[in-house]
DNA sequence: GATCGGTCGATTGTCGGACAAGTAGACGCG
DNA sequence: CGCGTCTACTTGTCCGACAATCGACCGATC
């Protein structure tokens, strides 16, 4: 499966820079993306940034309207709530089915383990085995579409994560221990218990995010920002040379 | 909220056309579609052509490899099971909540009765009543993302039928009768009832569905049909003028 | 002074043409 | 028969251009 060598186009590459750099939090939420303006960054013909733009719009990872500008997506509490609605849908009916089979995937256990290990030694990088943890749960039962459905979802807790610009209050031996019991909630076969297991571990860290997001700019939707001059791609790593065809491993 | 007025841009405008012409199965699946194809058929710029193209792959109306011509997809047993798998998961799980608050929406007892009005009239246009039966379940909820989520499921359901060129066996009385069962079942709070049940009925229509398109043309991926000049587009409805931009009610 | 209308710059939507690079099938050769 | 080459077709990317649209500014009118 691992077949080490794939094929990026141009506007492969611009999409993924992009995308990092608004996760990575480097592009704020509400900022405009001009289609000059991402063309002269990264030296490409408008048609390109365009069709970058384009793909990212439905992505979702931008918002666009009729003829203005695209901006990077602002997501306030109502929609925080909405993602772990869904979210927690999905994975507790998953839960569900893994229970029925008291199938409990060796990945999971290790991700949670992980979290501990993170934990003792005093670090906040919760985030990555936490979402390994949940998505582990998902590929077990194998589904294409269940995984990608959930995929996309986890990606929009990402975008969240990065509104909040790193101070995140987690509380990691609360996870870890929701995390142990429902595996083993799973393993004794209870379905019940574990869909509402995660319920409530689902609940608490939305409405923390929720919480969060909402205190501290307003639910509102635009504020156009400031700068009224230009848009502000803030220094695109490599600043040019995207190179024409990338080869990567 | 309903404005009334939409502005369509003319990519908008070819995305739809294809994509009805997919879902009507005046496209057959495996065709191939060149952007040049597109552009002159319909007259636009290859650029707009294009971007159409692009968008239906995300969609995965169509589907592309790296530098290969479009195809409208294929779908397999496989596919239909691994849609019919994740329909389940998202569906039953709604059920339950629904269930928790004995809340049966009106539009769904409504597209339970058209469909056996259809029924009695003998006529076997049943689908798209009971699409809307199964949606309007999922939209009372009153989530965006798990509705959106839904609709593009369903939507690939479609294009299966689509494949099957009009000859289903449903039978309406089974149908409707489960329907009916599963309202009851919600209206009484009895959740895990609701979602056994539709267990079984999206069971019965997934095998149904897989086994008429696995024995008819086998699971394997491309046959590359038989017209290896150009591509047949088959009369693109209205030809051509589909104008700048278009206003439509 | 507030509203209406017009001008203007910035930006998007679409077009046409152009060229390199990649793919697949045909052709010819050993 | 296998293999390399050639060629036609297609995609990926670029450039330059123009109309349509939006937003903001500015002036005129009531």
């Amino acid at each position: 499966m691992a077949r080490g060598i794939v094929v990026t186009s141009l506007v492969d590459a611009l999409v993924e820079d992009l995308r990092n750099q608004v996760v990575s939090g480097a592009l704020a939420p509400g900022t405009p993306l001009t289609e000059l303006d991402v063309a002269t960054r990264y030296e490409v013909a408008r048609a390109s940034a365009r069709a970058a733009i384009e793909r990212l719009t439905s992505e979702k990872v931008l918002v666009r309207h009729n003829h203005k500008t695209a901006r990077v997506v602002h997501l306030g509490p109502q929609d925080v709530r909405d993602i772990y609605r869904t979210r927690t849908y999905l994975e507790s009916e998953v839960l569900r089915r893994l229970a029925a089979d008291r199938r409990v995937p060796q990945a999971a256990r290790e991700a949670n383990a992980e979290i501990a290990a993170i934990w003792a030694e005093g670090s906040w990088a919760i985030v990555g085995p936490d979402m390994r943890f949940h998505t582990s749960l998902i590929d077990e039962l194998g589904s294409e579409r269940t995984s990608e459905m959930y995929h996309s979802l986890a990606f929009e807790v990402k975008l969240c994560m990065a509104q909040l610009q790193g101070r995140q209050e987690l509380s990691p031996e609360i996870i870890v221990a929701e995390h142990a019991r429902i595996l083993e909630l799973i393993e004794a076969g209870d379905a019940d218990g574990a869909a509402e297991m995660l319920d409530e571990h689902l609940a608490r860290a939305r409405e923390r995010l929720a919480a969060s997001l909402g205190g501290e700019a307003g639910p509102e939707a635009f504020v156009p920002s400031s700068a009224s001059s230009g848009c502000a791609i803030p220094a695109p790593a490599n600043p040019h040379r995207l190179g024409r065809n990338l080869r990567r491993s």
